[in-house]
DNA sequence: CGTTACCATGACAATATCGTCACAAAAATC
DNA sequence: GATTTTTGTGACGATATTGTCATGGTAACG
């Protein structure tokens, strides 16, 4: 099962077959922002047109959609020789254990009960890929072009990789953790340096100014911004 | 009651870690009903004193247990080379979506929450068991062009044999069952030379040195990345 | 406009970390 | 039993990283 045929940098394709799309985009939205490839589609015959030409990694089915249920879309899958063997993870609004069951039984692998939450849908996904493909799938933190991969412990901006120490890296993972907020210099000490440990004020500033030289021929250290009295956020302007 | 039954001459064991006598029971009891043999564990320890002597198709684990948590079991399972492919469904009272992420992150391949229905259990168990059922253990290993058949004890870079050490290949084998994965000191000593056995750090370092010579006539050398302060990466630049 | 508090920047020394080599012990091979 | 291979460790120089300080600049405010 763990044949690595593939390099995991290539791009995981995702199905998504949902007929709402507000649920769709978003899915796809949150997907995307992972590092995932995400396709559409918005009917059972929409996916199956799909499924002819592609062979995503996973599909996610929602249970009702208008031409047909996801329990049939299923069956149809399960008797592709090609992509029987392919993931699959229900989505539906009902609650009902009936169906939950049904759907296991048929052929899902996994059931999610909509509203469902994107953490955990990420988190069942990434697990059902592990499963698949072998290998753990990358986390991806990002903020507009800048995208961190913490456990490559690489970082990209616009494709073009940013080299960092470590404390520069550190600091910038908790930029991203979070965007748009602004973070006081105790509040970085603390998470980047540690609860305990015995360090100036002014460090902070010098690091800042480091991942900022850093970020710099990227055009992306303006992003940094210093907020007098307090510390600093990582914003467009 | 359950479309899909096993045949009965084929022993399906499944163990089950849960603290609570009578939710164990009552699993145990479920489970037998369906035709898989159930094993109980009432502790952590207790459950790796079990997977010391047997090794279960599926593993139902209890979030809170007397000795350890569940996460602690499942990063042990996970460790060990012989048993850590085994599906694992992490069972709990707890309810916080912070918690299931973090079970399913950590190694878990599903989560419920208790109490949970005996049909969902028993339907996710067999759709996880559906899957492993066909579980193929091929020794292939590779990254790009390397290749290495772990059972043959072989490594080829694009076609030419490399020869190794045992632990070079040991190394090896770790790099490429974590492509782009950054790997802690800490981490490789564990996975290479085991959980106790007293080596220094920089030995790790040494073998890296080694393993880099042994792939320089093959150009490949800079595959593995040093990531200061931390430790090292298979990747390409 | 002047004062003050705060920050950016560059320089610097101390430290940490890594690559490399050499060597001895242990294991494997002949 | 002799020879070769493998393995772990210490040493050392090279380099990267880090924390602190001094200095000058800038924003805030009356």
């Amino acid at each position: 099962m763990s044949v690595l045929t593939e390099s995991p940098e290539m791009h995981t394709n995702i199905l998504i077959v949902e007929d709402d799309m507000a649920i769709r985009e978003m899915m796809a939205f949150s997907l995307k922002r992972e590092g995932f490839d995400a396709i559409k589609a918005a009917s059972g015959n929409e996916a199956l047109e799909q499924l002819n030409q592609m062979h995503p990694d996973l599909i996610v089915v929602d249970w009702g959609l208008p031409d047909m249920s996801g329990i049939d879309l299923i069956d149809t899958i399960r008797r592709d020789d090609v992509i029987k063997e392919v993931p699959i993870i229900m989505l539906t609004a009902r609650a009902e254990e009936h169906d939950k069951i049904k759907g296991l039984e048929r052929g899902a692998d996994d059931y999610l009960t909509k509203p469902a939450s994107m953490l955990e849908l990420m988190a069942r996904i990434r697990a059902h890929l592990r499963r698949s493909k072998g290998f753990e799938t990358s986390h991806k933190l990002s903020f507009h072009d800048i995208v961190m991969d913490a456990s490559a412990h690489e970082v990209k901006v616009n494709e073009l990789p940013v080299n960092l120490s470590l404390t520069e890296f550190k600091l910038l993972k908790l930029f991203l953790q979070n965007p748009n907020k602004l973070l006081a210099r105790e509040h970085i000490l603390n998470h980047v340096w540690g609860r305990n440990t015995v360090v100036e004020d002014r460090t902070v500033d010098v690091h800042v100014l480091r991942l900022r030289k850093a970020l710099k021929p990227h055009e992306r250290d303006k992003w940094i911004q210093t907020v007098r009295g307090i510390g600093y956020k990582l914003a467009t302007f």
